[in-house]
DNA sequence: AGTAGCACCTGATTGC
DNA sequence: TGCAATCAGGTGCTAC
């Protein structure tokens, strides 16, 4: 469930079933899933015997933080992308046979759930085991913010829309680039968890074309787009995140309700609830967009 | 340095 | 019915 409202979804219903329980064995069913590693059984070996102490995530990144080993000196997490296809689902019985798109099984202690299974069937989603690093935001995504320990791969990616110490006003980095709006928005650098739903939502509501170049708007404008984020994602995380299939789902396999309040992603040729003109689509820089062509007009650069 | 383009995959759907 | 083309919600590497 890719964007972060989904994410946020599974890393509460991970919270619910790990925190404070042990991985007592990981069994990997495609070698892929746990690709940064230099084989499946270092990765085994490195989550073997050990407690999850916290479940936390930063825009579509989540981590498993793990108790330490006497050898290690500093702090360790099983880092957790969904990619465009990942879920996790919680089961009783371990003598379950997983389901086919089960890219690897995680035997458990001390949890309500006697496995929690990582599917994957686009398998763009990975696990990996790595160090924590301490980081110091910069720029305007949060000046003055104390320092953050993430794991090692994510430490570039920027607070996200719904992280209370985010600086209201970090849009103004996006002024610093000449792409299109949405490219902006979908870079994680700087504000992360916006993925392409929602970015084609905040700009409808914001009423910004999203290939106006991001140094060619207005504060105004990029102040609307930024809050238009926040709110579209705070409203779909209170329904349980968007979901068109099963492909999208929490732990326990169940989907979200967001999918009714979309306003612009997916209607392409059905009326703008604004105005009532025909809502279009193209593709840019290689993603579907959605938007209406009264309400938001392209600004040349 | 910043940006565009492509690669990484599987499976469902569409069109001939 | 069969098969190829197209499309899908993400990220990171490479080449301009």
């Amino acid at each position: 469930m890719p964007e972060l409202p989904e994410v946020e979804v599974v890393r509460r219903g991970l919270e619910t079933f790990l925190k404070d329980a042990t991985i007592t064995r990981a069994e990997v069913r495609r070698d892929s899933a746990v690709r940064h590693h230099f084989s499946p059984d270092e990765f085994a070996f490195l989550v073997a015997d050990r407690r999850v102490t916290a479940v936390v995530r930063r825009g579509k990144f989540m981590w498993w933080e793990l108790s330490a080993r006497d050898d290690e000196d500093t702090p360790v997490a099983l880092s957790a992308h969904l990619g465009m296809s990942g879920q996790f689902r919680a089961f009783d019985d371990a003598g379950q046979e997983p389901h086919k798109h089960c890219r690897t099984r995680f035997h458990l202690g001390g949890s309500d759930a006697a496995v929690m299974d990582f599917h994957d069937q686009r398998t763009f989603g990975y696990l990996r085991v790595e160090p924590m690093v301490p980081t110091v935001d910069g720029g305007a995504a949060g000046q003055g913010t104390p320092t953050a320990w993430l794991p090692q791969s994510v430490a570039h990616i920027g607070r996200d829309a719904l992280d209370p110490l985010l600086s209201p006003d970090a849009y103004r980095s996006w002024r610093s680039s000449s792409r299109g709006i949405k490219q902006v928005l979908l870079d994680q650098q700087f504000i992360s968890g916006v993925g392409n739903i929602y970015a084609d939502e905040a700009l409808w509501a914001a009423r910004v074309h999203p290939q106006s170049p991001a140094n060619s708007l207005s504060f105004q404008a990029l102040a609307r787009v930024f809050e238009a984020a926040r709110t579209v994602m705070a409203a779909a995380l209170a329904v349980g995140g968007t979901s068109f299939d099963d492909l999208y789902v929490n732990v326990n396999g169940e989907s979200g309700y967001f999918a009714r309040g979309l306003e612009a992603y997916g209607r392409a040729g059905e009326p703008c609830s604004r105005c009532g003109v025909p809502l279009e689509k193209a593709t840019i820089g290689g993603r579907g967009t959605h938007w209406c062509p009264r309400c938001q007009r392209r600004i040349a650069r």
